[in-house]
DNA sequence: TACGCAGTGATATGTTATAACACTTCTGGG
DNA sequence: CCCAGAAGTGTTATAACATATCACTGCGTA
């Protein structure tokens, strides 16, 4: 069963549309540029409206918040729980979801410390933008 | 030869307290926090004093920035240039600094992607903050 | 002296995020 | 049906984080 199908998901009109939304952009979109969105389709100019919906998506597991950028991206594979690491194009801030397995297992234990998350995001170029500049 | 040796290092006054601020707190601080206690030393209280002075201790790798707190802490090894990973505890914002290798080499070279900096950072409970809430 | 450079001071503004409270809508139980 | 609680939304205000820009100073040096 994917997220989206999952019974107790509650897609509303804005939580539906900031998904199309991140979903049509294929790169990373603040939540400002998110919200001026939302604003011209009639369905809120307040910040509270997009960080509400962006949140539940993240909860949920169909978007992922970059903190590289403070901004957002629509999950690649909302069918399965994972824990995403991003290559994040510092040109065209577009971004590639990956998986990998979390690196600090070793020191957390070692140490005590009790990992809930863990945030991995490169930098970088994408192919694209390593074309020599004119 | 450490950084803080380095006959290039420009240790000025609003640099070197702000380097002392970060090394007494033992935990990641905002910039108008430090700036706060800038100000209480009258070294200045605008936060292009703050940003700038932690500009520089980030570039010359005497402190490193919690992209998931917009934080500051100081470098726990100064002495050498490294990829640094962090663990994070949510309830008392301290800092474990800590090494790893890059864990998406891998991913890239398969896409074309050039790396240029990987941010490692995992949110939990420190031990000290992991004992029951009363 | 004149010049250039690094650092600083100061003002203003841009960008990201949340607190707080009122109101509505949905849902399940009596 | 009616109510109560939970979830969602609208709205205002403000907190928190960050940078652009320009003026001025001190210092080393050509």
């Amino acid at each position: 069963m994917t997220h989206a199908e999952r019974a107790d998901l509650r897609l509303t009109p804005v939580r539906r549309r900031v998904l199309e939304i991140l979903l049509e952009s294929h790169a990373a979109m603040g939540a400002y540029d998110i919200l001026a969105r939302l604003k011209a389709d009639g369905l809120g100019d307040q910040p509270p409206v997009v960080y509400r919906a962006l949140s539940y998506l993240v909860e949920h597991g169909l978007a992922h918040r970059i903190e590289r950028l403070n901004a957002f991206v629509a999950c690649a594979r909302p069918e399965d729980a994972h824990d995403p690491a991003f290559m994040i194009c510092r040109t065209c801030r577009s971004v590639h979801e990956s998986t990998v397995a979390t690196p600090l297992d070793h020191a957390a234990r070692a140490s005590g410390f009790e990992i809930e998350r863990t945030v991995i995001e490169a930098e970088g170029l994408c192919p694209a933008c390593q074309e020599p500049a004119p």
